[in-house]
DNA sequence: ATATCATTTAGAATCATTCTAATTATTGAG
DNA sequence: CTCAATAATTAGAATGATTCTAAATGATAT
């Protein structure tokens, strides 16, 4: 299967507010990772769960901003960072316009975008890779384009690496 | 199947410098569309197709600049977007670095993104969508992220445009 | 209390991309 | 040919997201 968090809460994909879960383990990261849980830390987690949008970096600021009206854009981007190293977070990167952010889910799982409103939704994980059509009639989406994209190391840079380590450099 | 340009070359992935097919079939999109194929695009257009690098803007400016040096940034944005809406040319997106471009399979199909030297490549159509670790024993490849977007319109906004459509704003 | 260290801040810097307004080529009609 | 009309190209400014910087604030532990 291809999504599945560590710890496994009920299903993936469940609707209701059901994400203290997901809200203590990223508290509990942050703390391993040596960096304090602060009010202002707090919130922005509470944010990024609470709803379904995929946020992104603005969305979450205003979010913390009700609670604390002070709140520096900075604050939002350092934490986002620790939590992107902590694979707490899944960034889905956009060019054009902000990226968005998936604390509920944070591995790899694939997502559908909106071309005129911007939505960014969960995919239900119906025998997950579809042409496009089949992907259309199960979401009511009028979908024209797929992204795939695998990231990862290359041989080279694997090679590379491994002798650089071997002080081979 | 997944990839497939229109007109079908002999094999989607083919190595050999067997693009004369696409660079005709861009410079006709290029006429239908209504806009010139003039030097500085043609010259674009073999850039794009000549590696498989999915090169970015900067990497197609200096190739054409060497052979029109007064060549201008604006003017590859320019026609990269008219290729764009023309379905030419495939858009990968990146937030963090340039965006990167696919002249040869204008039509989605899946990458390899090397997070160290960033290079993308094309990965062969096998069983196109399998778990991190069958690609990455396909591969080579250290696979650590996989990137899955469907875009397109979500059944709201088609809604929407209908009804406007209809008059109904 | 106070020295230390992490956190937060405002604002500047960066970088890819888009926009703008002016300039230069190209083309078609006479 | 010549001259408008139109398209293509240009340099540089504007934008917007993100990152950086250096200073200020806050928390902590002796």
């Amino acid at each position: 299967m291809l999504i599945q968090a560590s710890g496994e809460p009920a299903s993936p994909f469940s609707q209701g507010g059901e994400f203290s879960f997901r809200l203590e383990e990223m508290k509990a990261a942050l703390r391993e990772r040596g960096v304090a849980v602060t009010r202002k830390r707090a919130k922005l987690l509470e944010v990024l769960l609470a709803s379904d949008r995929h946020p992104s970096v603005s969305e979450i600021h205003e979010g913390v901003r009700v609670a604390y009206p002070g709140t520096s854009l900075a604050t939002i981007y350092n934490t986002i960072e620790i939590l992107k190293e902590t694979g707490q977070v899944l960034e889905i990167e956009f060019s054009a316009s902000a990226n968005r952010y998936d604390g509920r889910i944070p591995v790899s799982h694939p997502h559908l975008v909106c071309l005129q409103c911007e939505k960014v939704e969960d995919m239900e994980n119906t025998a997950t890779h579809d042409p496009l059509e089949r992907v259309s009639q199960a979401t009511g989406y009028e979908i024209v384009r797929l992204r795939t994209d695998y990231y990862g190391t290359c041989p080279e840079c694997l090679e590379a690496s491994s002798s650089a380590e071997r002080g081979c450099l």
